[in-house]
DNA sequence: CCAGTTCATTGACTTAAGTCACAAAATGAA
DNA sequence: TTCATTTTGTGACTTAAGTCAATGAACTGG
C-alpha cells in the first residue's frame, strides 16, 4: 500500500491500524511512462487518481486549439476530472504524465463504497474538498488582480519545484499567458535584479 | 425554519422528518437591508451563511483599490468565506447585501456539531463542495479561453436573472473586465443583432 | 556523438482591453 | 417633481499582452 496516501490522510484525520488495512483493497497501483495519458477528452472517467510519484498534468484544449493547463499534480495530490467522476459525463480534460509516475487508481464504485464504509475517509475527502475549493478561489482572484509578472513571481514562491520540472511554455499555459510573455517577464526580472 | 434550505438539502440527500427538526436548532434567521455588510476585510468569520431571499455579493479589494466580485449569491446559495470559516484566519472578503435579504446563519461550533451528529448533513455538504469545486474550475478555465464578449454571453445564458438585478459595473467586475469594456461588448452585440 | 526535435528567446508588429475624461441617462430620496 | 447621486455610454488615447517569424540553445534517442 502507498505510505504516501496514508501519510496524507493522517494530515487530515485520525487513522487506526484497521483503517489502513481497509484502504489496501480499494486502490490499484499503476505505473505511467512519461508522455502516457490516463485519459483524454471524450473519455468517461470512472477512476479517481492519487499521485504516488512523478508528475501529472491536466489540461483542456479550447476551440482555437490552445492548451490550458489546470493543474500540475505532484506526489500526494489527487488529479483527474472531479466533474466527470461524480457526474458520469464524458470529460473535456486530458491527463498526462510529464515524468515516469506511479499512481493509485480507485474506481467510482469502490470510491462510493469506501465513503460509505469508512467515516474517516469521508472526513478526509471533505477536508480536501474544502481546501481545494479555497485554493482554486484564490487562483481565480489572482488571475483578476495581478499582471503577468506578479503571477509568475507568485508561482515561484508557492511551487518553486515545479519550475525545475516543467518546460516554461507549460508554466505559461498554467498561468494563462503566452510563452513569449513569460519569457519577457523572466528576462525583465533578471535585468532588475542585476541593477 | 427555512423551507428553502430543506428543499435544497433534499436535492442532494434523503431527509427524514426528524432530520429537519434537528436543523431548526442550529440556524439563526437574520435580515439584512440593501447595503448592509455581513463582514468586511479583516474580520474573523465565525459563521456560514445560507441565502433565503435577496441577493448577496462577495468581493475583494486589491492593492490598486479595484473591486473583484467573486460571487453573487441568490436564494438557495451559500456564501461567506469558506477559507476563513474553516481556518479561523481573518478574511480578505467583503460580503454585502445588494438587496434587502434574509439569510440563515450558523456558527462554526454549531456547524461542526451538525456535521458530527447528522450524517445526511455531512453528505449534503460534501456534494455541495464537489459541485462548487467543479463550477469554479470551469470559471477559471473560462477566463483563460474566452474573450470579453464570450464571457458576457456565457453569463447571460447561465444567470440571466442576475443581469436584471445588479448594475453593469458589478457584472463587469465579476467577469474580470472594466465597465467600459462590458459596455462596448453589449453595444457590439446589439449592432450585430440588428444587421 | 550526432541529427532531429523540442524549447526558449527576441524583434517587429497587432490587438484586445484598460484608462481617462466627459456627457447623458437613470434612479431615488426629499 | 426636482435635485443629487449613481450608473452607463462614448471618444481618444495608452498599454499589456498576443501573434508571427526567425534564430539559437538544449535535449534526447538512436
Amino acid at each position: 500500500m502507498s505510505d504516501l496516501l496514508i501519510q496524507k490522510i493522517k494530515e487530515y484525520v485520525e487513522l487506526k491500524d484497521e483503517d489502513f488495512l481497509l484502504l489496501e483493497k480499494y486502490f490499484q497501483k499503476k505505473t505511467m511512462a512519461k508522455g502516457d495519458f490516463l485519459f483524454r477528452e471524450g473519455d468517461a472517467v470512472h477512476h479517481a487518481i492519487f499521485v504516488n510519484s512523478g508528475l501529472i498534468r491536466t489540461f483542456i484544449i479550447d476551440e482555437q486549439g490552445t492548451e490550458h493547463i489546470l493543474q500540475f499534480a505532484l506526489p500526494g495530490w489527487w488529479t483527474g476530472d472531479l466533474g466527470s467522476f461524480i457526474s458520469g459525463a464524458t470529460t473535456k480534460f486530458f491527463v498526462e504524465a510529464l515524468e515516469n509516475s506511479e499512481v493509485l487508481s480507485i474506481s467510482k464504485q469502490s470510491w462510493d463504497e469506501l465513503l460509505d464504509k469508512a467515516p474517516f475517509y469521508l472526513d478526509y475527502h471533505r477536508k480536501l474538498l474544502e481546501r481545494g475549493l479555497v485554493a482554486i478561489q484564490n487562483r481565480l482572484l489572482e488571475t483578476f488582480s495581478t499582471d503577468a509578472s506578479q503571477k509568475y513571481q507568485q508561482l515561484m514562491e508557492t511551487f518553486p519545484d515545479i519550475l525545475q520540472r516543467v518546460p516554461l511554455y507549460m508554466i505559461a499555459s498554467y498561468l494563462g499567458m503566452s510563452r513569449e510573455t513569460l519569457s519577457r517577464v523572466r528576462n525583465q526580472m533578471v535585468k532588475k535584479k542585476t541593477n
